[in-house]
DNA sequence: GGAAAGACTGAACAACAGTTCAGTTTTCAT
DNA sequence: ATGAAAACTGAACTGTTGTTCAGTCTTTCC
């Protein structure tokens, strides 16, 4: 019901954006920054420079646009992971990562601050935080179930935890991201530090932090 | 300042402690369940059976609840990492991660909700948030470090990532445990539950999930 | 036992929240 | 061009929030 949302064009030219897309894209942002409850709707009305009346005339109340920015990004974010699934022929867990990383930056670039809302959707427990990390789980899921197949996984590998413990490392950098950049100086997600951290989680994943006597 | 809290008594004798305590307590719960917002002072008061004023009579202010409560657990958590530290002396990410959870599970069973609390206070960007993430982070960090010293960690492991991972792994259950029992039917530290955890999480750590062709 | 200090009460208050609605402007098919 | 539908406005309204404060009850210490 709320897909109507376009995208914005490249430049800052936010102000070709009609009423009620302006105001889901600036209340992602602010829901984002400050959280549902920091935001008052005449911030919201402010900032997309646009009257209070206006909310509840295309979304009835406050709470309604919350809905409705949560639908429009929970279509896009299965979008994006059936695209992944259909693009991942290959069943290795590195493509899943660097598209779940790509993925981000790409959003990133055109909405900023869409990490800082997918975070907050996850740790709020809202409805579609829930299917996220389901989706997330889900995806990890099969890749080793097809590893597995293949007798790339280890017999005496724990089935139940090893896609859950893989999911936390992948999630890890996305709920984390502000303590993280504050201890490391960069997000995980810069061109720099993901190589760095995607080789790291591979090596992990894969044979462990002991040493290899062969 | 706020560290005369007294603990409660085993027995629901709630009604046992000071208004000011019993109000910490209360707020504590209220704040874990439902956010610091979505709480009003009313609703404090009338949980904790005292009348509104008393509240910014012993507190200030409702912000002066919260920074009291945020004190005394911090100091609290504080207290619980020196005494791991102490106790472990043996150099094992293994115990790190028991003491993680048996320190979780008795403060839930004088707490309840005392995880939920955690859990908002990392989420939620707070300055106590941060320190927990760092003392969490410091103490694996050091096992590691102690156990690189004496060749137990792959030359080729990265040694800024390593411990950020298994932080992840270790928080992993506490932040998403909503999900996870959910998922699985059982928190993460149930009995049953946490052992096979625990199992999966030192396999993965040190030996990986590929087969080991020996 | 008495008086000062602190704990505690709750009605009253001011600020602020989300919502309403009568009215104005814009859009667009005919 | 015209008129109806939709977008949009913003002052007014209503309920809720955190705070205040004058006063009561309880504890404590000489």
């Amino acid at each position: 019901m709320a897909d109507t949302m376009a995208k914005p064009a490249k430049k800052s030219s936010r102000s070709s954006l009609k009423g009620r897309d302006r105001l889901m894209l600036v209340a992602m942002q602010l829901f984002a920054e400050r959280g549902f409850d920091g935001v008052t709707v005449r911030d919201i009305a402010k900032a997309a420079d646009v009257s209070v009346g206006l909310i509840n005339h295309h979304f009835e109340s406050k709470e309604g646009l919350r809905a409705a920015v949560d639908a429009h990004f929970l279509a896009e974010t299965s979008k994006a992971i059936v695209r992944a699934s259909r693009r991942l022929a290959v069943d290795d867990l590195e493509s899943v990562a660097d598209y779940h990383r790509t993925w981000i930056r790409e959003y990133e670039a055109e909405w900023p601050s869409f990490a800082a809302y997918l975070r907050r959707a996850i740790t709020e427990n809202s409805e579609w935080g829930e299917n996220l990390f389901r989706e997330y789980y889900d995806s990890v899921s099969r890749m080793i179930t097809r590893s597995d197949a293949d007798g790339k996984i280890a017999e005496d590998a724990d089935r139940l935890w090893l896609p859950l413990l893989y999911a936390f490392m992948l999630v890890g950098p996305l709920l984390l991201d502000p303590y993280i950049r504050n201890m490391l100086g960069k997000s995980t997600y810069d061109p720099e530090m993901w190589g760095r951290f995607q080789k790291a989680l591979r090596q992990l994943f894969w044979f462990g932090a002991a040493p290899r006597d062969s």
